[in-house]
DNA sequence: GTGGATGCAAAGAGTTTGCAAACTT
DNA sequence: AAGTTTGCAAACTCTTTGCATCCAC
């Protein structure tokens, strides 16, 4: 019933808290394992969806390139890169109120929302450029190019 | 190259836009067998895809359980039932010029914006009253009911 | 006739889960 | 000691793909 403190539980926070990338669950099972090489991909999920359900970190979905985690639980919204799946954060707030009210006029118990911007990051922005694409404003939904790997 | 026009492709646009309820490709796929019997699920996730791309329809991602697909390619938003899953739309626009802004500073090219409201169905929300459960702010992300069937 | 679209089945991502062993309290 | 959490592997869900056949143009 009560939650104990492992070293797993401990890093996969950590991680998810170390950087603004929204990491996916692949990325944090990649960053865990060079400090503790045993560690199992079903333990990361485990832990991520724990932490998320105790409201420690955020899941991010949206896209379809897997469920990112945000370590900043704040309120704030996103930007996502339509091309190469990345996230960044928005400090901003939005007034909602009249999005709301629609919803409860149709019966919904409001519990929150979220705002997210779509566009091309600053890297796929100019390969695309570069290309001279046509699909500027037609991007696939899918994205092509892998993300730009921080780490 | 060109698109043709096949039985399939047109009975899955039509599935999609006859209702309001933002199926996922396997309702699509239930459906689309009652007039098709051979139709197959493959076919039916071509189609979607095809169609989203030339804009026909739209994708909606976020929420775990898939996919699902909107007909109607106008301007709105969403409310989405944490619960069970259903998505329902709300007409109202909302102003995100300063989001947009904070995201072209990131030096994004911005090309489009979603908000999603999040909250409890009409449905979910007796279920939850009725069984006078702690968890009503801390809902679970993946939904532990089955969407309400509509046909 | 020709190239795109389909059906089928197999393959792929991403995520969850059963179980015995290991660890936290 | 009691009960959680882990590692591992198998299982699952959703989606994509290869390929021979079929069909729209």
């Amino acid at each position: 019933m009560s939650v104990r403190r492992t070293r797993q539980r401990e890093i996969v926070l950590e991680l998810v808290r170390s950087t603004m990338d929204h990491p996916t669950a692949d990325w944090v099972y990649r960053q865990a394992r060079r400090r503790l090489p045993r560690i199992s991909l079903g333990t990361v999920y485990r832990n991520l969806k724990r932490l998320a359900e105790e409201g420690l970190i955020r899941e991010v979905h949206e896209g379809t390139q897997g469920t990112r985690f945000d370590g900043n639980t704040g309120e704030h919204h996103h930007v996502r890169c339509v091309a190469c799946g990345r996230v960044n954060d928005l400090p901003l707030s939005v007034d909602t109120r009249r999005e709301e009210a629609a919803a409860r006029a149709l019966n919904y118990r409001i519990l929150g929302h979220h705002v997210e911007i779509q566009g091309l990051c600053p890297q796929c922005h100019d390969v695309t450029v570069r290309n001279h694409s046509h699909e500027i404003h037609h991007p696939p939904s899918r994205g092509p190019s892998k993300e730009h790997d921080r780490t």
